[in-house]
DNA sequence: ACTTTAGTAAGAATTATTCTAAATTCAACC
DNA sequence: GGTTGAATTTAGAATAATTCTTACTAAAGT
């Protein structure tokens, strides 16, 4: 039974009020579904698994909900290709990997530096606001290292 | 009038046969409008500019020969969040700069070290196969400094 | 309690893209 | 030069993710 934990919920109204929005059992629902499972699912798996816990849920409201959490800044949008967009609550600057074998999305930290690396490569009069870094390949998997 | 320079049309003629495929008058003339005017079209786009000079070309052709370019690697697809895929003819390994005014994308060239030091920063078991940089922000025009 | 506003639900609509089936083209062989 | 068979093109239908519309519900302000 995901739970959304008290200093979560707290971060989430804060962020909807600060946005004139506010909190629903809906939002909270979608937000601790994706604080539950860190596993970048797109719209329809979320709906899915919000539906487990609250099955009169709308797909339309899942959308509408996760849009606001992205508005908010709790969430964030991610695209390869022109995949289903997934959805990620993980706010560090950080890169993805798409495991080309099983689609599935990780989290690649980036060390502090490579932003600002990356956006002194760009020439006179470009101002970058952000930069998507997207790897795709295989994961070779080791015994010992086993992630999710 | 675009025409394929001949040792465009070589490349294709060749990029083609190594996959087995043929030359055709559509493929052809798809590629010449991308090499054309470089400025990352979307298949729509692609299309309206197809059609001028070969007004019985239809979409569907239009996706089939974009799809057969970029199989033969002559051609590379781009997309931002959820936006249209366009098309670039550009090869060098680059990453790609899209102004949120126009809309427009441009290509950024990246100094020779900038990948593989991204591909360093992927924990062990991660192989990457290639890696997506996208910038989005805003391009401030200066009089000297005319980009297309 | 009454009114306004915000949010949700269900399904229709949209949009980029892919699929399907029939027609055409092309390269190789006779 | 015509024939054959596979590859390609075409037009339109189909698909899939997402957005929109409209009515309903819930909450907040008065």
């Amino acid at each position: 039974m995901p739970q959304t934990p008290q200093i979560a919920k707290e971060a989430l109204d804060e962020a909807l009020a600060r946005q004139g929005l506010r909190s629903t059992r809906q939002r909270e629902h979608v937000f601790s579904v994706l604080l539950h499972r860190r596993d970048h699912p797109t719209a329809d798996e979320v709906y899915a698994r919000a539906k487990e816990e609250m099955p009169s849920i709308s797909l339309a409201t899942v959308y509408n909900c996760l849009e606001t959490l992205v508005t908010c800044g709790l969430v964030r949008a991610v695209n390869y290709e022109r995949e289903p967009t997934r959805y990620c609550p993980n706010l560090h600057e950080h890169a993805h990997f798409q495991d080309k074998g099983s689609g599935r999305v990780y989290d690649i930290d980036l060390p502090p530096d490579v932003m600002a690396h990356l956006k002194r490569i760009l020439p006179n009069g470009f101002e970058a606001d952000n930069v998507e870094i997207y790897f795709h390949g295989s994961l070779q998997r080791r015994q010992d290292a086993e992630a999710g």
